[in-house]
Parts: C-alpha cells; sequence; structure tokens
DNA sequence: ACGCGGTTGTCACGCATTTGTCACAGTAAT
DNA sequence: ATTACTGTGACAAATGCGTGACAACCGCGT
C-alpha cells in the first residue's frame, strides 16, 4: 500500500516540484495551498507524513503544527517543516512544536527524498506501537477497533472503546470527569459529568478481569494503570 | 517467457563467464561494456533484472543505478551490484541508490545465480499479489475488474467494485463513512454519508455468503475481515 | 436525438442497541 | 456519625443501522 504524504505549500511551482517528484517515488500525494486546508486535510484522513511550510496564508505552519500534535488523531504523524530563514530552526525543532525534520529552501528534491524515507522507516518499524496500546495481556488496536485480553476479543461500544483509548494513552495520569468529556464526547459539555461513571461502569463489566487497570481516585477522576 | 537480464560490467571475460551461466540456467541475457551503454539498453527495453558493476568507464555504475531509479519505466527494475571493494557496499545498499542487493568480486556462479533467483522471485509474487485481492474463496482482479467467489463470478458495478476493493485493501481496518465516501466517490462530500449504508447493502446482497467478510462496527464504519 | 435498462443517491420507517439520567445504595474520608 | 463522593440498577430517550421503495441519473445502443 502506498504511503501518503500531505504537501502544504503556498507556493504552487513548488507544490507541484514536489508533488511530481513524490508521486514518482510511489507515495501518494495530498496538497494544501495554505495552513487551513492543510489543518482540515489532515484532520479528515491523517496522512504517514505531513510537509509543512512555515510561511503560509489564513494559519501558519508552526500553529498548525502545534494544533496537529495537540490532537491524538494526528499527534504521531511526522512532519517535516519547510523554511526559509535558517533562524526559525530553533523553534521548529524545539519540542513546544515537536516537527521530525526541516529543510531551508531552496532545498534538492534529492535530500528531500533522503529525509523522508528516512523519517517514514522509523515510523513504519514503530507502527505496531503507534496504533496499538497494550498493557500485559490487554490490547487495543485502534485502526481496526478491537479490543482484546488474552487474545480474546471484547465487544466495546463506540464510546466505551474510545474511552479506553484516551485512558491507555494517558496510562498512568489522571484524567476528571471534564477532560474525559471533552476528549471522548468531543466538546459537548452539555453532557452530565456523573455519565461518565455509568461508562466506567459498562467497560469495567466488559473488562471483567482487566478492569483491575482502571483506578478511582475519588474526588478527581479516573487513571489507567499498568 | 524468459526473464530478461541485462549484464553491465567491463571485464570482458566476467561478462562472458555470467552470460554463459545465465543462458544456461534459462535466462536472456543482454550485455553491456559501461555505463552509458547500460543506461541506454536499460532504457530502450527494460530488462526483470540489472547486473551492475561499480567501476566502468564512461559512467560508474552508482550514477546508472540513480538515474534509472529516477525514471518511471526503469525505477522498479531490481538491480544488483557488483563490487570489487568491500568498502563500497554502505553506499551501494544506502537508501539514496536503492540497490536490492549487491556481490563483491570474486563471487560464485552459485551465489549470483542464487541472489537472482531469490529477487526474481519476490518482485514476481510482488507483482501477482499487487493486483489481486484473495481472501479465502473471494477473489478480486483488480486489471481484469472481476469478482469471485468459488470460481464463480460475481457481477458488480463500478461503485460496488471500488468499495469492495477499498476495504479489502485495507482489509482489518475501519474505515469510517466519510473515508469511503473520499476514497471510493472521489472527494465529493456532496454526497449523504448514509449513502454508503445502501452500497453495502447491495454489496452484501450480491456477495451472499461472502457477506460474512463485511463488518458493521456500530459508530464508526465499516471493516473487512478475513 | 431518443428511449431504455441498469445504476445510483435519497428518503422514511422500524428495530435493536446504545446512551444519558436519575434515585438509591455503598464506601471512603473527616 | 456525618459528609461527600462513587458504584449500581433500572428506565426512557436517542442514536445508528438495515431495509424497501422511488426518483434521478447515466451510459449505451438504436
Amino acid at each position: 500500500m502506498k504511503l501518503r504524504i500531505l504537501v502544504a505549500d503556498d507556493e504552487p511551482e513548488l507544490v507541484e516540484l514536489v508533488e511530481f517528484n513524490l508521486k514518482q517515488a510511489g507515495y501518494s500525494i495530498a496538497t494544501a495551498v495554505d495552513g487551513a486546508e492543510a489543518l482540515k486535510k489532515a484532520r479528515s484522513q491523517p496522512p504517514d507524513l505531513i510537509l509543512l511550510d512555515i510561511m503560509m496564508p489564513e494559519m501558519d505552519g508552526l500553529e498548525v503544527c502545534k494544533i496537529l500534535r495537540r490532537e491524538p488523531a494526528t499527534a504521531k504523524v511526522p512532519i517535516i517543516m519547510l523554511t526559509a530563514k535558517a533562524s526559525e530552526i530553533d523553534r521548529v525543532l524545539g519540542l513546544e512544536l515537536g516537527a521530525d525534520d526541516y529543510l531551508t529552501k531552496p532545498f534538492s528534491v534529492r535530500e528531500l527524498l533522503l529525509r523522508i524515507k528516512k523519517i517514514l522507516a522509523r515510523s513504519q518499524t514503530e507502527e505496531t506501537a503507534k496504533d496499538q496500546l497494550r498493557c500485559g495481556d490487554l490490547l487495543v488496536d485502534l485502526p481496526r477497533h478491537l479490543v482484546s485480553w488474552k487474545n480474546k476479543p471484547i465487544e466495546m461500544t463506540a464510546t466505551e472503546f474510545k474511552l479506553l483509548s484516551i485512558l491507555m494513552e494517558r496510562a498512568g495520569r489522571v484524567q476528571s470527569r471534564d477532560q474525559l468529556l471533552r476528549d471522548v464526547w468531543a466538546y459537548d459539555s452539555l453532557i452530565d459529568t456523573r455519565t461518565v461513571d455509568t461508562h466506567m461502569r459498562r467497560l469495567r463489566e466488559k473488562l471483567g478481569p482487566a478492569a483491575k487497570h482502571l483506578d478511582t481516585i475519588r474526588g478527581t477522576g479516573y487513571r489507567f494503570t499498568e
């Protein structure tokens, strides 16, 4: 299966050049001409890698990068930043943004391909770790939407699945009911916080013995522990 | 049909030896005495595999390799590099060149044949596996636009065929309705997401017993499972 | 151009499951 | 013991999906 790359830059000539060469190299390409579009496309169908120009209309690359990193669906997609000014590099690679690599314009196509290959090779090997959450005998496969305990599958509803995923992703850290409502129910604060309790109960019932990982932190929230 | 191999080396004795043995082994052989000739012959009629000496007059093997990789017609032809110096191996196998294998001179004919066989076998199976999707008794032939179950053909409309192909390509992973709309209907977001349901139904009707592979993941999407 | 058969998108209905809420029981902390 | 918080059972509302019917659409041969 082809690896998908999103190219976001406001210079059509550069996009076209890059697109042509990457397609040549066997990748599947999507493009965006500004930050907003890049964000939208990355969200709707997270690619395997993103080439992100810093200077763009609507929303600049730094902002897009930050947002993508913040959202679980795109948090782990590698990002290569493109910049004209060498002075911006520090900020790009800083922890606050978490871009994986950078290229200063103008860059050679050959170099671009090398970097892409390197980064994709890395994330490919990490792939299994990327979309599978494991803890002892408990396994959550996100793309397959499967939960299993000692290799025996456990049926889950959509919300239960999401709830468990979020808790496991943030394993060890306590999640308040409000936080869970925001992350699992997506911005619908109009729901009673006690509803979380009910779903935790159902989750515990279904998990059976594996429910031992679900801790209640009285007065604070819930936590997944190893 | 015989598989064609291009042998490029500037040592006539070695070329003759290799040519003799490969013909013996049932391959069809073309030869070149320098890089320029190798490039020309590879371009005019891409062989199934190329043996490429690194040290050659006119143009060295590394350069030829790079150029061949860059051009779509020859980008996927496997290349085995021949080198006298072990120190050159790193560069050869590095990502920048993308050679498939290498041999250090002097090499035994037996070893050469083994490597050729291995690489050709790999590219052969990749080829056939590429345009056919199989799962148990269910077979989808992409270029022939044919679906069959236990060797009995099943009639499919264009959209049904695409839908099934996409699902099988991403077998195991859940596809949301939005995702399917994008991939099957090619970016027509103006279509109702529930339309996917109808097509899944029609697909299931036509597949009959084979429809057991099509899972509905409530609140998430659909999935093809083995 | 025309009409035809098959294909495709939409809608409304009904069912089963999921989901949110509430009251009450249970439990830990002060 | 009291208080504050969480677990539990039951229930009604909401949601999501399969289904059948239908109209718009398209390709295609005449």
